[in-house]
DNA sequence: GCCGGATGGTAAG
DNA sequence: TTACCCTCCGGCG
């Protein structure tokens, strides 16, 4: 789930449902209780997304961050009789809330609950500031600098697939991503960063906006292009069927019936095809 | 029902 | 590089 599209998707919907709003702030599980206690009847400002990270700024409050990690994720229970009408929980039939809930956010018309984060912590005064000294730029976001990214590439001779992942280079790729964007870009995982030509740069920076702006928009990754698609079950896409290479390692290449080949790179695992990415 | 991996990152060795 | 964090889910039986 967590890249940088789906964290954008959350700030998305929790600026759209708590800003402006006096939030009751809890954590069920415990562990971030005296943060809650802070932070509790206060008014949440806005939420930003920045890479992978979330920044939640309340009234007279340090600042909240969030990061999911490898398997944090948020839940959102909508009220019924919520003034924006639709389907949703009445206060009553609401089920409780997982053991592993580190963080709740409420209000009369939903209930958000965080599970599973790396991270959900008060900064102090320049925590984000230096959060975010710490990211390079990040593509979902307008001012994002697609020179400063071309540099740090050209100052790095480790492989491009692993530059990709390291969000000082650039912030919000993922494994699902590097994989996908240097499977459709033709470049083979292992070819060292600075040997990228300008082209070979505009190409690869294009691919990633597109699939990180089309995955923030369907909610999803999905890369294979519509003409490529392959098996569906009840119109929906089977799981391998949303990617070209990640996690299809030893199946044929959609392009070329080369068998995908897997590898350890930047201590995750890499997928690519050996015929369409050559090295 | 259990097992193992997973779209991440950090800190230790 | 490796261990660990800490949760969910699919594959297997």
């Amino acid at each position: 789930m967590p890249e940088g599209h789906t964290i954008h998707r959350y700030a998305r919907e929790h600026r759209r449902w708590l800003r402006g709003r006096a939030v009751e702030v809890s954590s069920p599980q415990g562990r971030f209780a005296a943060g809650a206690r802070l932070l509790d009847g206060r008014t949440l400002l806005t939420v930003d997304a920045y890479g992978k990270h979330l920044f939640y700024r309340f009234q007279g409050a340090a600042t909240l961050h969030v990061h999911l990690g490898l398997y944090g994720g948020f839940r959102e229970l909508r009220m019924v009789n919520s003034e924006r009408g639709g389907d949703g929980w009445s206060v009553a039939e609401v089920p409780p809330p997982t053991p592993g809930t580190r963080l709740q956010l409420r209000t009369p018309e939903v209930t958000i609950r965080l599970s599973g984060p790396t991270s959900c912590e008060l900064l102090d005064p320049d925590g984000e500031t230096r959060i975010r000294a710490r990211l390079g730029p990040d593509p979902l976001r307008r001012d994002s600098d697609a020179e400063a990214v071309a540099a740090a590439l050209r100052r790095r001779t480790t492989p491009i697939g692993a530059a990709l992942l390291d969000q000082k280079v650039v912030a919000g790729i993922g494994n699902v991503f590097r994989a996908e964007a240097l499977f459709v870009c033709g470049t083979a995982p292992l070819r060292p960063a600075n040997l990228l030509d300008p082209d070979d740069f505009q190409r690869l920076w294009a691919t990633i906006r597109g699939m990180l702006a089309e995955g923030l928009r369907m909610g999803r990754i999905v890369t294979v292009e519509p003409a490529e698609v392959g098996k569906r079950t009840r119109g929906r896409l089977l799981a391998d069927e949303r990617h070209y290479v990640y996690r299809r390692a030893g199946l044929p290449c959609r392009r070329c019936g080369t068998a995908i080949r897997a590898f350890k790179l930047a201590a995750r695992t890499a997928y690519a095809c050996p015929t369409c990415q050559p090295w």
